[in-house]
DNA sequence: TATTTATCGATATTTTTTTATCGTATAGCA
DNA sequence: TGCTATACGATAAAAAAATATCGATAAATA
């Protein structure tokens, strides 16, 4: 099936391994050395054993009656992530959730550097936001021919995603962070990733009509 | 496990019916009456005989050399998630991310209705952003018990994402679609979800990393 | 030093999800 | 009407993910 070229298992780890570097970090802060799968568990609602399945991933080994080295597993998981070095980025579509993703502070902890924007209004054009530079999409392959991003963020109304995706996959991009509601298509060895908000509310929805007993 | 109280099964199901219900909703706007799974399949980078197991949960039957009927499937995946009537909802935080989400038309899609935004700074409330008028989060408690909404969606700064959640939660709030990067705890019959960036971005940033031949 | 206890990790099991096989139904057409 | 091609759907199989079991190990304590 060569749609699946980039298939990977273990996805359901990786999804998680986010959220133990954020905990992770937190403990790092405070000082922490150590941390057992239990205490990550019981913060993520979990179970322990899930978490030890995942650090087989990162190759850590825990010690009875102590748990993992957290600088160990930190380092682990940035290194699987690619996280460890600045990630260089663009964003296209600098709108309201464009510029908000551009002003979010906390995107620093995946080392994800956004190093432009780009939009079709000239209202933009010329201007920053949040720090970062908005140029004209007009210049998109000139501008990616100097950077060197591969990893985009398509914020663009989702009428224009195909044509903006066709754009950056000709203008050297490999990987493209899709925040609209099309699915876009792209040649074999370039990467998509959906951010989807419908399905959590769907989840959300599912999960409060099963079980409670009042309607909504 | 009493943690798990909420644990639906089919949750990858539940999570592709949104995806469904966008191109599905595409196709009725042309005036199209029936679908087959191979076309849905192909549109969503999937296996046609995924989608038909899916459609299992619709209880909508497909006749063959024709497909299944695209107001059948609306109607009943609406109905599975209860995107048929309007489901109301409060948003707290009006910031960057709060005010791009109420701005968001494409949310109306999924029935959600916004009914009010709530802040602590002095600033916003009073005003309206998009349409939504934004009131003081002292005043949750006290307009919660007008409005109808028991879903709230979180979108304050993720230091107080606790404190607001306690606060939503007394207030009778049953469902929060969580935004921040916390982990907020709450009772056994209130539902969280937690809109997660970061692990999309970690698949995006594996897969990359796994087939790509040059780095990045 | 022996005992206890917490916690890991190898292995096995169960559950869930995805994919395959193949018979059947139906529209279109000769 | 009978043939053919298409698409479903029941059943089975495979793959993937989550969970359970339990022995081993190391820290704490007596
Ligand atoms: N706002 C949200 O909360 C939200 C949430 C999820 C997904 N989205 C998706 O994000 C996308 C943008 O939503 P938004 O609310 O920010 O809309 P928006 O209209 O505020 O922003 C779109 C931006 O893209 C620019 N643009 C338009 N055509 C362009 C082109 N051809 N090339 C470059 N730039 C172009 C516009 O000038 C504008 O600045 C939509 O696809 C939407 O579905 C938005
Ligand atoms: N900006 C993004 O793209 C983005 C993406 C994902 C997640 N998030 C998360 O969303 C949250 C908000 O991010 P943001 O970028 O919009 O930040 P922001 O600072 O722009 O917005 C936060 C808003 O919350 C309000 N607020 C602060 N304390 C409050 C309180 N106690 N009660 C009510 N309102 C309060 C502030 O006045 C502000 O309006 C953060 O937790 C962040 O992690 C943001």
């Amino acid at each position: 099936m060569d749609r699946n070229v980039f298939k990977i298992d273990k996805l359901p780890t990786v999804r998680r391994l986010p959220a133990y570097l954020h905990i992770l970090r937190q403990l790092a802060r405070c000082d922490e050395k150590f941390v057992s799968s239990a205490f990550l568990a019981e913060k993520l609602n979990i179970e322990p054993i899930l978490v030890r399945k995942d650090f087989e991933l990162t190759r850590v080994a825990g010690t009875p009656r102590v748990g993992y080295s957290i600088s160990g597993l930190i380092a682990s998981i940035e290194e699987f992530l690619g996280w460890g070095e600045d990630l260089d980025a663009i964003l296209v579509g600098v709108g309201q959730l464009g510029a908000s993703i551009l002003g979010y502070r906390e995107l620093m902890d995946f080392r994800l550097r956004i190093l432009a924007g780009f939009d079709s209004d000239p209202e933009k054009v010329g201007t920053a936001v949040h720090g970062v530079p908005v140029f004209a999409v007009t210049r998109l392959e000139e501008l990616l021919g100097r950077l060197r991003a591969r990893l985009a963020i398509l914020t663009v109304p989702s009428a224009d995603a195909q044509n903006i995706t066709d754009l950056l996959v000709s203008s050297g991009i490999r990987g493209i962070w899709n925040y609209t509601s099309e699915n876009i298509v792209v040649p074999a060895d370039v990467i998509t990733q959906k951010e989807d908000l419908a399905s959590g509310l769907a989840v959300l929805c599912v999960k409060m009509s099963r079980n409670m007993p009042s309607p909504l």
